[in-house]
DNA sequence: GTCCGGTTTA
DNA sequence: TAAACTGGAC
């Protein structure tokens, strides 16, 4: 099957989506934390994780005043482990936290500002060279904590866009971010939200096994079937 | 393709 | 009790 999205509308119908959405869910308010720092830690925390354990881990670290560059840099990696273990995997996690803060302290000198003035294509490549930070991590921080307008693809993205026609089930991560960037404006606040809004959908409509009732996207067609055709 | 994994949700 | 959870390395 062929998934034409040559048709110069393309970036109306993800606007569409977006305002569906945006209408429905609102403002969210994404990444729920208290500052940068604390989004690239989640960030790492969270992967292939729920959100609620990692607040618990979050929690945990704030309560031992774990939760700045300098202690991290400075714990013990199986004093880390235990600290951060209702995120699950906290072994693995524990070791990538440690490979992301001596990576921030080596070249930012922990500082959120310095990672902030790098030019976000140089940080995307930087964050992607360290052990445990893939695509979607280095995004989120690029996106979250450094306010810089890269589209973050995860999932749900794939789960929705998928359903929807609008993309191949395995399309690949660069390529499905593509997809995004070259047809929407380059605008972190906007990127932010859209990213948020399909959490969200994913969430309560498009879950595994999906819930269409009620979904602000259940009467979207996909863009390159005529109308009025059954699936 | 397999492994890492505790916790929540259905 | 099983599925699912804001993935990435090997």
């Amino acid at each position: 099957m062929e998934f034409d999205r040559s048709r110069t509308d393309f970036r109306e119908v993800l606007l569409d989506i977006y305002d569906r959405l945006d209408a429905h869910f609102g403002d969210l308010h994404w990444w729920p934390a208290d500052d940068p720092f604390e989004v690239m830690v989640g960030a790492i925390l969270t992967q292939n994780t729920a959100w609620t354990n990692v607040e618990k881990a979050l929690a945990s670290l704030k309560k031992t005043g774990a939760l700045t560059p300098e202690a991290l840099l400075n714990i013990p990696e199986e004093t880390l482990a235990e600290l951060i273990r209702p995120a699950g995997y906290y072994h693995l996690k524990a070791a990538r936290l440690k490979a992301f803060i001596q990576f921030f302290t080596d070249n930012y000198s922990g500082h959120v500002e310095k990672m902030q003035q790098e030019e976000w294509p140089v940080l995307r490549t930087k964050l992607l060279g360290v052990w445990g930070v893939g695509p979607e991590t280095a995004d989120s921080i690029v996106l979250y904590a450094c306010e810089k307008p890269l589209f973050v693809i995860d999932a749900y993205t794939r789960r929705i866009f998928f359903r929807h026609q609008f993309a191949p089930e395995k399309m690949h991560y660069d390529a499905l971010q593509g997809l995004f960037m070259d047809h929407l404006p380059h605008d972190a606040s906007f990127f932010k939200q859209y990213h948020a809004l399909i959490v969200n959908t994913a969430k309560h409509f498009c879950r595994k096994a999906p819930r269409c009732d009620g979904c602000p996207l259940k009467s979207l067609k996909p863009p390159y079937e005529p109308a009025g055709v059954k699936q």
